[in-house]
DNA sequence: CCTAATTACTCAGTATACATCTCTTTATCG
DNA sequence: CGATAAAGAGATGTATACTGAGTAATTAGG
């Protein structure tokens, strides 16, 4: 081993380090251009209707799950509940969702697409279709089955990072013992 | 029946699209899902140095070229460059980076680490290392090269979609015949 | 039935990512 | 050599994404 200085090595060190794992070969890059490329890939096809992939994937949500609530929704589309938030106000700010709080629950808010927004669900899937395909088209037909199924599997296998603190109570640390002082 | 009227198919039409497209299986949601993974383990295991995926990949990009303008960082790292100067001024903020004009091209900028910024880049790299071998575990071993190289063959066969507009040139739309008023 | 804990949401702040516009610098042409 | 075209950097605005703090409604315990 050439584990010459200990704990803190030397400058030229790292930078041996750092060129046998370059840039383009750290999954972490390469995870972080695939997403962009993709965003840049429906944005251009979908265009036309100024939908991006995350508004994109609450209004598919929506049409299967009208008036599913703002927590849950997030849960399924897979981002943070202030995130979801923030999305479904710009939606609602267009006319494509409807907002209202839940008659069961009264602190939660449920969420309902329009008839515009339905329209939107409508029109834009062959260009979601497009997009998925000029993404995927790299790669030789037969592998991109494999491709997804690992992909998922990662996904899978490290679900308990998929959103970070998704109840938000853990971050609440009113613990039983403090509430005297 | 229900109206007919609108381009090609009902709103029921288009649930069962959707039903046959769930997100969970779509290309985009998956890499959203992945990326968002990532960029968690990574926060987490590099937490006690206050570094994202993004300003380590320009770290050590600057590492091993240090002098480098500000358009070629992006380019490497591929982030534009726009994206750069902010992550730069954080950086240089923090004491990290260090920045002045360049000598030959007086209108770009070219930046270096400074002491500070390489002994980050030298403490980090066993967290980074860790955080890429917990992303990964969940694929079993034999499948991670062959996992890495379709998303490289993805990623450069889309490669022009990558960055969306590098030299900012291309959406400047001053044609040749515009100046005389 | 009142209080404590939990839950759902909102708001403010940080960071990445990109488009567009403006300004400066450099290069070129008459 | 001065006007101007070309190129790059910066500022501004939008969108996604998450953290932390705070508010309101519901549920659980005594």
């Amino acid at each position: 081993m050439k584990k010459q200085s200990s704990t803190n090595s030397t400058r030229s060190e790292v930078k041996v380090e750092m060129a046998r794992m370059p840039l383009a070969s750290r999954p972490g890059y390469l995870v972080r251009r695939l997403h962009q490329i993709h965003s840049a890939i429906f944005l251009e096809e979908c265009q036309e209707f100024g939908i991006t992939p995350v508004q994109y994937g609450l209004i598919t949500t929506l049409l299967n799950n009208p008036g599913i609530d703002q927590v849950t929704l997030g849960g399924e589309v897979g981002i943070d509940r202030t995130n979801v938030a923030d999305v479904l106000n710009r939606l609602s700010e267009r006319g494509l969702v409807r907002r209202e709080r839940s008659q069961t629950d009264r602190r939660s808010m449920v969420a309902f697409l329009t008839k515009e927004g339905e329209a939107v669900a409508d029109k834009m899937y062959d260009s979601m279709r497009r997009a998925q395909d000029r993404f995927l088209a790299p790669l030789r037909p037969e592998f991109r089955a494999a491709f997804l199924a690992m992909v998922t599997e990662l996904i899978e296998g490290n679900s308990k990072y998929s959103l970070p603190d998704t109840n938000s109570a853990s971050g609440r640390r009113k613990s039983t013992a403090s509430r005297d002082e």
